[in-house]
DNA sequence: CCACATTGTGGGAACGTTCCCATGAGAAGA
DNA sequence: TCTTCTCATGGGAACGTTCCCACAATGTGG
């Protein structure tokens, strides 16, 4: 079978013309006779030629791709964000390569190989919760290629970053529950190495503080995030000799876990516990109750991402600079906090 | 700022040894003296040496790389059968390069050149829901690239393709809502221009004739999977003089929106109105009531597509099989349609 | 001691583009 | 008529890899 496709150099030879006629023919260079020009498109579209990008590529030393590494594409959040970048992508006229690294520090290093090794012209990443040495990011400085992060973000890295105001949205989760009367109000927390999630724990802080609660360390508790022991903790808090009236959870999917824990013994909500969650998850507002949380700009992260990072790649920056873009969360009150 | 990345010939010049020997050293050539060997490893460790692809993709005209074509990944069903696609292609060693259609015809056209234009080894395809013309899909095989269809299928493709049984799961949705005693049993179908969606409509058809249950064509609807109508089509069977007393939403998308207008009509369910849906979202476990439906081993079916895929280019095949492979579904009875 | 295999290395083509530099033909100006 | 200029095209380098072929130095068998 005919495994070779077709190339100018075919169509240079079928027209008893140069390759370097065909290339400027197709690429539209004007010191060309119209009538070559005709002919030439005429043959590529009968034979369907497409250019190959490989070669161009590897002479242009750029590939107009920009790779993408998030944590997972299971929930809602990321293929959003993903969603956002590839659109401002587009219309740069620029591809995305997009990898997960299934939440695992060493995949993640495997992935930015797989960046490297495509020569990938910037990067997007949002680490894994894994994710404690940037080693393998310094890399990509090394080698003059753009980063953003986006997030999941480190302190950590001097280099750009792109975040929803996790402080902001988590303050006025507490004031909402504050308002609504709640006096024990429990926080179910992630690894506090990831800055988003430690600044959500910060705002839990200093909203007790700030309306004279006293902070009960019992009702404190960091997890590793996986969904699977979130039973274990609800049940724990729970059965505290003093519960909790109110369940600060750190996303949604942790939120949801909590209230099937939390239905299963007939407790109400939000009467003898609201919960609220954090990212609006798409389940979230189909469930009963609905889930009180904090809807994210998830498109307008990527957008604001990928813009940033192209235009890094297009000034060719060599310097990274702290910087960051602070998008505004927005609250959406429902049952599981609030009687409607 | 360097742009240049470090190649072989920057470590050959540096050692004093040919391109030849450095390129032989790194690949593990047998007859390679093992102290040179080990200088190059050494400094291409040092200095970060990444092998271009590029170069190596297009010397041996092979990228290593498949390409996946989808409607959309808002919701879970792609990203899913992505998931399970990328695990099997990363197994055999190859990349994998993710589109999306928007459920655009144009955009799916698009999407092919640009997987032509980056040389993938195969293509695995899921149309939109407006692509009626193959065109676009004919070029891969005038061009010898295999390709495999999944869930969304066009029986007009000699080609192979991967599905549900979605007649078998259709009919298993038909006998519970029967054996629950439901008689006016409402579908509200998709474009039928869809072959799984078609065979869901076949298999509610036939249920029907299987139990004697007379067809009333007010009772099936099929719409443009365009989320926004669906009120206007569930108030319209509500309001119909003798309204269906079961619904059967040809996704879950559907169903969950149907939901959420039987609940603000006041209305029970399953006893007003028994919904079920198909595919297991997300949100349908969670929801109140929880949504009866159907599971696609979304998983397997990526990695079945996959799987054959590789074979394909592996084997080198140029003629296209029509071949189906059928996956089982699995009916999962929730609050929606059975009281528990 | 000579023919011949073995070992390790180098040279250069090939992959398909683009782009710089030449080059030929014809037109324009003196 | 000769120089100069423009127009359209061709030739070949470059991008970074692998792999075929050549070849020198060493080892081996007669």
């Amino acid at each position: 079978m005919a495994r070779h496709q077709v190339t100018i150099i075919d169509i240079a030879k079928e027209l008893n013309i140069s390759k370097s006629t065909v290339s400027r023919a197709l690429t539209g260079h004007p010191s060309i006779k119209p009538e070559t020009r005709q002919k030439v498109m005429e043959l590529a579209e009968k034979w369907d030629y497409q250019k190959n990008m490989l070669a161009y590529q590897l002479m242009a030393s750029r590939t107009n791709t920009i790779g993408i590494i998030v944590p997972e594409i299971i929930t809602s959040f990321f293929p959003k964000v993903i969603l956002g970048a590839q659109e401002a992508a587009q219309e740069a006229g620029y591809n995305v390569l997009i990898s997960q690294s299934n939440e695992q520090y060493l995949t993640e290093v495997a992935n930015t190989k797989v960046m490297l090794t495509n020569r990938v012209d910037g990067v997007l990443v949002s680490i894994s919760k894994e994710t404690q040495n940037f080693e393998h990011l310094e890399t990509f400085r090394r080698k003059g290629i753009p980063l953003v992060m986006f997030n999941r973000v480190s302190t950590e890295l001097k280099v750009p970053k792109v975040v929803v105001d996790d402080y902001k949205g988590a303050f006025e989760i507490m004031e909402h529950l504050i308002s609504t009367g709640k006096k024990r109000i429990a926080h179910l927390s992630g690894p506090s190495k990831l800055y988003n999630i430690r600044k959500r724990k910060e705002a839990y802080l200093d909203a007790l503080k700030k309306y004279n609660i006293p902070f009960d360390p019992e009702l404190l508790i960091e997890y590793d995030l996986n969904l699977e022991r979130v039973k274990i903790y609800v049940k724990y808090l729970l059965d505290l000799p003093n519960p909790p009236d109110a369940l600060f959870a750190v996303n949604d999917p942790t939120a949801i876990e909590a209230i099937q824990v939390i239905k299963a013994r007939g407790l109400s909500m939000p009467d003898d516990i609201a919960v609220v969650g954090f990212s609006n998850d798409n389940a979230s507002q189909y469930m009963e109750p609905g889930l009180t949380t904090i809807i994210q700009p998830t498109h307008e992260m990527g957008r604001t991402a990928a813009q940033l990072l192209l235009n890094m790649i297009d000034k060719d920056v060599s310097e990274w600079k702290m910087l960051f873009k602070v998008l505004k969360p927005e609250l959406v009150i429902r049952g599981s906090s609030q009687k409607i």
